[in-house]
DNA sequence: AGCTCATGGCGAG
DNA sequence: TCGCCCTGAGCTG
């Protein structure tokens, strides 16, 4: 369910619940028990997102490193954990808070190098205020691939997915299929500036809204459905519909085993 | 009850 | 490029 806008919001939500009390740490599944033992019961410092990468400091210079794929999921709320239900990987627990953690692709825990060198495989992230956009350029500008592929390299773009990707080419009127090495300078800053305030945006508003508000009221009386996604988007999954801005339909393609939506009069060549 | 799909990412070939 | 891993929701029947 996440791009790197949730895992942030997911980082502030655990550091506040969490941060600075010994918690109470387990897996109910099974799969992460001998991880979970190593910070059981010591107190949790805080936690922060690279990308779509989460890491929960320990008092013991132990991290918890998370990173949900396309189907983990966090639960965190106020009170006492309810009686175990489905595969609960990861849970914390303090006296007023519970996490539960459910279907990640990675849970487990590192040390402070091994996580140090986590976040260096990840490249810079709009969300964070220290990434530096220039590390995504010079690969930008080099590349042959498409800029619509670039966009969910997270070497290039940590924390952006298939919806922020589709959104901010259709913002930036720029096509997908654009090689890297014929994105302007200009358009890139334009990317990398617009990716910063939605994605900030999204952190705020736990859901990915792209319409600019000049254009709520066109669309105001058209929208068709509400997505799982939530928010509201020009192209993300509306495949087949009109585009609000020119009329024509939204087109859908598969791009590396991924979904990719855009409006070829809008975002040419 | 069973199938399909999803805002990801990895390793094999 | 393909298959596979993780889980749950929303269909269909």
């Amino acid at each position: 369910m996440p791009e790197g806008h949730v895992v942030h919001s997911q980082a502030r939500a655990i550091a506040r619940a969490f941060g600075g009390k010994a918690t109470e740490v387990d897996s109910p599944q099974g799969r992460f028990a001998d991880g979970a033992a190593l910070v059981d019961g010591v107190r949790l410092v805080g936690a922060e997102a690279h990308g779509k990468h989460l890491f929960i400091a320990f008092a013991n210079d132990r991290w918890v490193h998370v990173h949900l794929g396309l189907f983990g999921k966090w639960r965190i709320a106020k009170g006492e954990a309810p009686a175990e239900q489905g595969l609960i990987r990861l849970r914390l627990r303090n006296a007023t808070h519970y996490a539960e953690l459910r279907g990640p692709t990675v849970c487990e825990v590192l040390g402070d190098d091994e996580r140090l060198a986590a976040i260096a495989r990840v490249g810079p992230d709009p969300i964070r205020a220290d990434a530096d956009p220039m590390r995504a350029w010079v690969k930008v500008t080099r590349s042959r691939s498409s800029i619509g592929a670039l966009l969910m390299d997270q070497r290039l773009f940590a924390g952006v997915g298939n919806i922020y990707r589709a959104e901010v080419l259709f913002r930036q009127n720029i096509s997908p299929y654009r090689p890297g090495a014929m994105v302007s300078w200009a358009d890139f800053e334009a990317i990398w500036t617009d990716l910063t305030v939605l994605m900030a945006d999204g952190v705020k508003r736990r859901r990915i809204d792209t319409v600019r508000p000049e254009h709520m009221p066109e669309i105001m009386g058209r929208l068709a459905r509400k997505d799982r996604h939530g928010g509201e988007v020009y192209v993300y999954r509306r495949e087949g519909m009109d585009c609000y801005l020119c009329g024509s339909a939204i087109r859908m393609a598969d791009m590396q085993a991924r979904k990719l939506y855009w409006c070829p009069p809008c975002q040419p060549g």
